[in-house]
DNA sequence: AATTAAATTTAGACAAAACTAAAAATAGAT
DNA sequence: ATCTATTTTTAGTTTTGTCTAAATTTAATT
């Protein structure tokens, strides 16, 4: 490979492992200059806490994260810059296959891992144009803009909203597939009207109701969804 | 790694690089259990024989190449779905950039790169309904179905069209970015009309008439241009 | 048929990204 | 403050895909 290459390599492209550390960096709150230490990155990626030294060492030469030596490692302005432009890329493609492709939100995540790596600014700047530039992803997580900035959505959890409160549900806390897979099954969607009822001291269940619907929730539900009080 | 996983890698799952190598054969005309050699595959993809005869016998051991010493390789009927599949995802990302994202036909091919290594059959399908399951790429090249079928267009060069003979253009042989910029600035595009009104001997330059309106273009010009004769 | 030129393969090396096992540093507990 | 358990790093190895240089095979020419 030519030399001039090489440097580019080195200092400027970034290869989809380096991007997918970013990622993870930042989502276990590496960007508010909080160090994360080897072992919970290793444990997030399912990978081995030497692998994460390897990698925050490269990290660090290139200027994206502040790595010392059994300290762990934190996001820097140009890495934070860098892991939010992967996560707006991630979350538009979750849009995208949702909004135009009819994907169920069970189904988003493993093919936006793949599709958040495809490097063109004006692809995604389109994408983000066709959606009418959305500002929330299906799960209801924000989404960056261009230059870096997001909003987070003032919300609860449903658990935690007095009785006779009403409210939107606006996103989820678990966004794994069986938890998605169950509110679909169940008939519960973003957008969702919402109005708590009645607490069960007991087990913390809830009865509330949905879109007009009286129905019945267990805690563990109730303390996944993410609600916008109605003020 | 899991020993499953390191099986289902040997034998079954494709990387980047074997699908780049299967797709290049086919391109090559490996398809027709014609050998290809080395030589020209290292060539098409600016790398070097050596790099070319490793992958060889990693995919002949995948049985999807038939890969003799010295001989050259051809695709098995295994090595041909393959790279039909990568094709079809190629064009139809293709006229998914031209048509949904307004993308220029010379921008289309760098993204369309990357995007055709995407893993995700129900993305792809998705794709083909959104575009109402399209035959032809922008540059006039056929896209191959599901199941691997393609009809190429009975199509014939500019150049080789007789005096008065009507068409209609279909197509281009070189789809390298200048060539593809030279035909939008002189306004050339899929789907207009031609006719040949006059051919120069001494430079084999063309008179036509190009949507009604009369034009001269050179041999080269000529020589890349697709027209499909009206009967 | 022998010689030479070209094409192809082998052998050995390298970089990226991972791993294992062993060594070193840190933090917690007495 | 010392010892121990845990965390983290180092050192050395593996795999994938590439490379260079040397060796081998094929093809072409006389």
């Amino acid at each position: 490979m030519l030399n001039k290459n090489v440097f580019l390599k080195k200092y400027f492209l970034m290869t989809r492992s380096e991007e997918n550390y970013l990622k993870t960096i930042f989502h276990l709150g590496g960007g508010d200059s909080k160090s994360i230490t080897t072992n919970a990155i290793a444990e997030q990626m399912e990978t081995k806490p030497s692998s994460v030294t390897d990698m925050a060492k490269k990290l660090a030469e290139k200027g994206l994260v502040n790595y010392v030596k059994y300290q762990g490692v934190s996001l820097t302005n140009s890495g934070v810059k860098t892991a939010l432009s992967i996560i707006r890329k991630h979350r538009l493609w979750e849009v995208f296959l949702v909004e135009k492709l009819d994907f169920s939100w069970d189904e988003v995540h493993e093919v936006a891992e793949q599709l958040e790596h495809i490097k063109s600014e004006k692809l995604i700047d389109k994408i983000d144009e066709l959606l009418n530039f959305p500002k929330y992803d299906p799960h209801g997580d924000p989404i960056p803009t261009k230059d870096g900035k997001f909003q987070e959505r003032d919300k609860k959890l449903l658990s935690e909203m007095a009785i006779n409160a009403t409210g939107v549900c606006v996103g989820v806390k678990d966004s794994s597939v069986p938890f998605l897979k169950f509110l679909d099954k169940n008939k519960i969607a973003l957008g969702n009207s919402i109005k708590v009822l009645d607490k069960e001291d007991f087990d913390n269940s809830l009865r509330i109701q949905l879109e007009g619907k009286e129905i019945r929730i267990s805690h563990q539900i109730a303390s996944n969804l993410y609600v916008k009080k109605n003020d």
